[in-house]
Formats: C-alpha cells, sequence, structure tokens
DNA sequence: CCTACCGATCGGTAGG
DNA sequence: CCTACCGATCGGTAGG
C-alpha cells in the first residue's frame, strides 16, 4: 500500500507509451522487483475496479495501468475472478492489521469504551477512505463478482474484523450509552461508516478524525 | 411495483421456456399489454441488475427474463444504458411519492419530529427491503455505471428525496436529539439504512418497524 | 513477461 | 416484437 516515489520527469505509470522511447523501461539495479510487479497489478487492478466495476473492468485495462501487455497478468493470476479475491484479501489483511493495532494500542492506556470506539471509527475510516485505499472498498462493493468458496474464504476475515468491535460495543451497551441489540447496533454503525465511500471527498469532506467524532457522538447516549 | 398474483401452477416469470408449450404464451382478451411488456423488461432488469450487476447482465438475460428474443428490448429502450437508467428513475418515483404520502399522512396528526423520523425509516426500509423492490437498490449500487447527463438528472430527485428528510432532523436537532451537523446526520442515517441492502435477510431478520424502532433509538438521544 | 492468436459473447441493427 | 446477423471486445492460452 505505499506509494511509489516517482522522479517529475517520468511519465506517470498509468500513462500510454507515447513519449517513452519503445517498451517498458529495463530494471535497473536499484530497481529490483520481486513480488512488485504483481503488486503493481493488484493496485491498478484495486483502483479500476473501485472506479468502474469489477466486470466493466477488462484485464486488459489492469494490464496497460500496470504498464504490461494484454496477456501478461495471466502470468501472475489465474484468472481475473482471481486478481479480484486477492485484492480483497489484501484489503481485508490491511483493515485487520489496522485495527488491531489500533486496539493494542487503546487497551493499556485503560481508554474508555467510548474512546476505543472512536479509535475503531477512525481505523474504518482510514482504511475505507484514506488515499489509495482501494481495496477495501472494492471488498464492499463487489461482493456478488465473488465465486461461493472465494466469499467463504473472506467472510471469515470479515467475521474476525467484526468481532473486534464486539467487545467495546457490549460495553458501551452494558454503560446504557448503546440502544439496540448489540449486533443490530454494530451493523448500523459499520453500514453508516461504509457508506461514507459514496460521498467522502477528501477535498470537500471534514477530517476523518473530525468525522469520527461526529459519528460517535450521533451514536452514544450521553454518559 | 404491484405484485403480480401468479397461479401456482404457472411456472414463474424468470422460469426459462422449458414446460411451456414452445414461445411466449398468446396475448387474450383479458391481458392486455399497453406498457406492458416495457414493464416486464423493468422489473426483469431491475431484478437481474440487482442480482449480478449492470456490466455483468447481458441483454440476452433480460430479453429471457422478460420472455422475449434478444433483439426485443432494444425496441423499448434505445439502449442498455437507457433501460439501466429508466429502472433507477422509476426507483426515485417511487420512494419520492411513498415519503411525500407518509409525510402528509404525518403531518395534519401533529407527529412529534421523533416520529415523524420514525416514519421516514420505515417508509426509506419498505422502498428499499420490501419484496420486488430491487429499483431503488439498483440505484443505490450502479451509480458508477451511468453517464454523466444521467447521473445530473437523477441528481435532482435525490437531492428531493434528501431535502424531505432535512425539516425533521432540523426539528430533531433544535431539540437537542440529535448530535452532529445535520448534513453529516442525514449522510450517516441515510447510511446506516442503505446498508441494511447487504444484510436484510426476510427469513431471519426483525420487521421493518422492530429495526426502524431500533435504528432511531440508536439515532436519537433521549428527550 | 511478450507475441500472436482463438473462441465466445455481447450490444446493437436491418428489415420485416 | 422476431429473425438473422455484424463488428468489436474480451478472457484466456501456447509457445517462446
Amino acid at each position: 500500500m505505499h506509494e511509489e516515489t516517482i522522479a517529475p520527469n517520468l511519465p506517470s505509470v498509468a500513462e500510454p507509451s507515447a513519449k517513452r522511447p519503445r517498451g517498458r523501461p529495463r530494471k535497473t539495479d536499484d530497481e529490483r522487483d520481486d513480488g512488485n510487479r504483481r503488486h503493481a497489478l493488484l493496485s491498478a487492478a484495486a483502483q479500476l475496479f473501485r472506479q468502474k466495476g469489477f466486470a466493466a473492468t477488462t484485464t486488459r485495462d489492469i494490464a496497460a495501468a500496470a504498464d504490461m501487455q494484454s496477456g501478461s497478468p495471466f502470468y501472475h493470476f489465474k484468472s481475473k475472478n482471481a486478481l479480484l479475491y486477492a485484492v480483497m484479501e489484501e484489503g481485508m489483511h490491511t483493515a485487520l492489521a489496522r485495527q488491531k493495532q489500533v486496539m493494542h494500542a487503546s487497551d493499556p492506556q485503560g481508554l474508555h469504551a467510548a474512546e476505543q470506539l472512536r479509535a475503531l471509527v477512525v481505523a474504518h475510516f482510514e482504511v475505507l477512505l484514506g488515499p489509495g485505499n482501494d481495496f477495501v472498498p472494492v471488498m464492499l462493493y463487489e461482493w456478488r463478482s465473488l465465486q461461493p468458496r472465494q466469499r467463504k474464504s473472506l467472510a471469515l476475515l470479515i467475521s474476525e474484523y467484526e468481532s473486534l468491535w464486539m467487545p467495546v460495543l457490549l460495553m458501551l451497551h452494558a454503560q446504557g450509552r448503546l440502544r439496540a441489540p448489540v449486533g443490530l447496533a454494530r451493523l448500523l454503525i459499520l453500514g453508516a461508516l461504509n457508506w461514507s465511500v459514496q460521498w467522502f471527498d477528501p477535498k470537500k469532506s471534514a477530517s476523518l478524525q473530525d468525522l469520527a467524532d461526529a459519528a460517535v457522538a450521533m451514536f452514544l447516549k450521553e454518559s
């Protein structure tokens, strides 16, 4: 999920090969790529799948965005569908890692449940709306493009993710700060957050922290 | 959006022409179709677009589901895209009509703002989750498949819809029962509701009324 | 990873 | 609304 540093005088990755000296620049010694090309495909796919949808994106689109020829994605991935799955899997791994990190950071500090919820919400927003983070949005909006087996596999990661929220929500419920059955509250809260993908504009919307504050203030009763 | 009554011994509309006596049953006198065939296409398209997505649905799929030949949808609609737009437009008209009806019914009864919100939420759930209501979900999840001109046109209907919520939300905000800026509150609330499309199961979930009660209880502070 | 290619499918149309 | 069809595109592969 790191951004490649591109020297300002080089054309951007997605640019057609017009002004470039025919062909892709050959790897130099300081430009090793091991899983590098594979990840270039993943990033390109994530961005395009999010922008145009899985079915409307062609493997040629993806190849071009990763600066490859039309057949080359299939050297790295068995099928277009496998590419979709890989995008989603990376998205969930990122989200899980981020969320666990947040919980470990807040736990020993003895944060209140409300503060823990806030931390979870901020992390969720970051994974969803942070620059270049197209992986999780693809997962949210292309579920129906998965095969049953792939769904089952991802569902495990998702329920692991959701289970991280449960202790916090249960605590808040016990404190009387959260109405509605906890399971339903989780669906409504995550729904409200996930929908931000549709309207969030980094140039016009508030900061992720401010959004998180407002959301938590709306969901929770006064203590 | 009315359900067609189907005699139990007849095959369902979407069923392939296996057990049927070759070809489409000819219109009888009591089976006039004026805009009827057109609407059969709309319903089939809505269901398929929701199920598989716009790009993954072929016009042949739609034609077959409406019991027509592959070229026939283009007699009723200029393009596949025009069909998508028509589905969304019908969805928004239904939603607007339903919502206005709800507001007119609740207004003279002098309902409290919280009760008005509850009525809006129930109506929203119905339009979203009611049996056969695939039109609005398609609008929510295929926005990116629209052309810019179509988006602009639909955006008018959407903002009309959202503006129906504003007086109620403003009132609740003034009463101190709704935290967060009203505009953001609207986005979060509608997001929480819209997300239900992803998890609602008529066989397992609570009734739409119970869901609405829980949602309103969670969003609003005690009075 | 590229070149060259195949088979299938798809949106759309002419002409009735 | 059907029949018959076209041109373009697409996922995927062989063979290097």
